[in-house]
RNA sequence: GGUGAGAUAGUCAAGUGGCCAACGACGGCGGACUGUAAAUCCGCUCCCUACGGGUUCAGAGGUUCGACUCCUCUUCUCACCA
């Protein structure tokens, strides 16, 4: 009996390793990770996680939410997470990665993106075992004396041999003072809040380490380990999913864009997005790779879960319901969406410029292209006479296969 | 501070007096095929009611019948030297 139980918590204690290393990209101190869960299993201990968060973007994408879902895979298994907002930190920028010195923030803009951060984080973390927690709280009171003693505990080669600074240094761009002191004060959170682990993407290796570095020179007793999760893939499956490429799922999406969007990954980087962004368990996930591999599942029916499911996660069941089947509606079926944006305008109106007023296309000359390839379609019908008028009426313009406009002629 | 190289469309990158609205690649858009997947194939990709017109090749001038191409100045970037 006794055996048979342990036998059990074993097991679990193994699954649950399983999912925390899932899709990691590095663990260092593995080891720690591993006793702490044994002493939650065993004896219901519950350890700290500290994540921290720039408040300098105020848009959130699925990338961000990467490492949101591990930290609530942590929660499923005894954590205590600690959700730092680096309002401190923010003022000065974190260097990494940057090959210039970066614009500082105003307070209030900061606070503006914490509030909109804290709001986005609970769609997918608990928050009765959430502690939200501001930088500037423990680094303000740390004072001129404070700051100087933890810059005695860091020299200046060694901090130039990050990656970043090196490049900056050689080729004589400026690095100031204050980058300097950003992986310090990001380590110190780490010392103040005492955590166990402290996760975080890859790029933020040297940052991560430092807090390890200064755990030990504060002597507090422990050192965190640290686990890496690797950078998300855009929509294109190649670059990192950033706003700028413009290959990303913004949280804040309507159900049916998103939905849209993720079900137009590839097929390989699916299961990418499943492994980083889905709750479902790395079982339930083996499972859907043999269907498909073995025939029995069709990979447009396991996308479509995954769609759902992260629909589902940032707006509601409901919606992803919908958004499902408004796609269909469109998409298979080829019918009109139902909300379409309206525009109207007075007296008779030439095609190609009733196109570029409903924001269809850039330019007249545009509209005349995509008339000329025949993409143009006027309630179902395509068009094939660039010189086209429209005269009184309501009218239903389409490019292509997405793009829909009502227009009224008044 | 000195010297040399460079700045071309969303990005990279040809063009070094007319054939240049500017090769090519990537991206993007559209079409075919599909599962709005990937892969593949084809077309389009400055603006203008257009077999024509207008504005482009860092910015300002100049030479010339004519300049992205030559000259001068300015701004910025890069490399080497001190």
């Amino acid at each position: 009996m006794h055996t048979k139980q342990t036998n059990r918590g074993n097991k679990m204690l193994q699954e649950a390793l399983r999912e925390i290393q899932r899709g990691s990209a590095e663990i260092i101190d593995n080891e720690r990770i591993e006793k702490l869960l044994k002493a939650y299993f065993e004896e219901g201990k519950s350890y700290t996680v500290k994540a921290g968060f720039d408040p300098t973007a105020p848009d959130l994408h699925l990338g961000h939410t990467v490492l949101l879902q591990k930290l609530a895979t942590f929660q499923k298994y005894g954590a205590k997470i600690q959700f730092l907002i680096g309002d401190f930190t923010a003022q000065i920028g974190d260097p990494t990665g940057k090959s210039a010195t970066r614009k500082t923030l105003s307070a209030s803009q900061i606070q503006e993106n914490a509030k909109s951060y804290k709001e986005q984080v609970f769609k997918i973390l608990d928050p009765q075992k959430t502690e939200v927690v501001f930088n500037s709280e423990w680094i303000n009171p740390l004072g001129a004396t404070g700051m100087l003693s933890l810059t005695t505990t860091y020299n200046v080669a060694r901090m130039l041999e990050r990656d970043d600074f090196d490049k900056r240094y050689k080729s004589g761009t400026p690095i100031s003072i204050s980058e300097f002191i950003y992986p310090l004060l990001q380590g110190y959170d780490s010392v103040h809040l005492k955590s166990d682990i402290e996760i975080g993407g890859t790029d933020q290796k040297f940052n991560l380490l430092m807090g390890r570095h200064l755990q030990r020179a504060y002597e507090i007793g422990k050192e965190q380990s640290v686990l890496m999760m690797p950078i998300l893939e855009g929509l294109d499956g190649v670059q990192k999913m950033s706003k700028s490429l413009n290959n990303y799922i913004g949280v804040a999406d309507e159900p049916n864009d998103m939905f849209a969007k993720v079900l137009s990954v590839s097929d390989e980087l699916m299961w990418r997005y499943y492994e980083l962004l889905s709750a479902k368990t790395l079982d339930e996930i083996e499972a859907l790779k043999r269907g498909v591999t073995d025939g029995s599942l069709h990979p447009k029916v396991v996308k479509e879960e995954l769609s759902m499911e992260i629909v589902a996660r940032f707006h509601s069941t409901e919606a992803a319901k919908n958004a499902k089947e408004e796609f269909d509606r469109v998409h298979s079926q080829s019918q009109i969406p139902t909300d379409i944006e309206e525009f109207s305008c007075e007296g008779e109106i030439w095609v190609a410029k009733a196109l570029m007023d409903c924001q269809l296309t850039s330019s007249t000359s545009q509209a005349r292209r995509d008339i000329k390839q025949g993409a143009v379609k006027i309630n179902q019908e395509k068009v094939s006479d660039e010189q086209l008028q429209l005269s009184k009426g309501e009218y239903i313009l389409q490019i292509g296969k997405r793009k829909f406009a009502k227009l009224k002629v008044i």
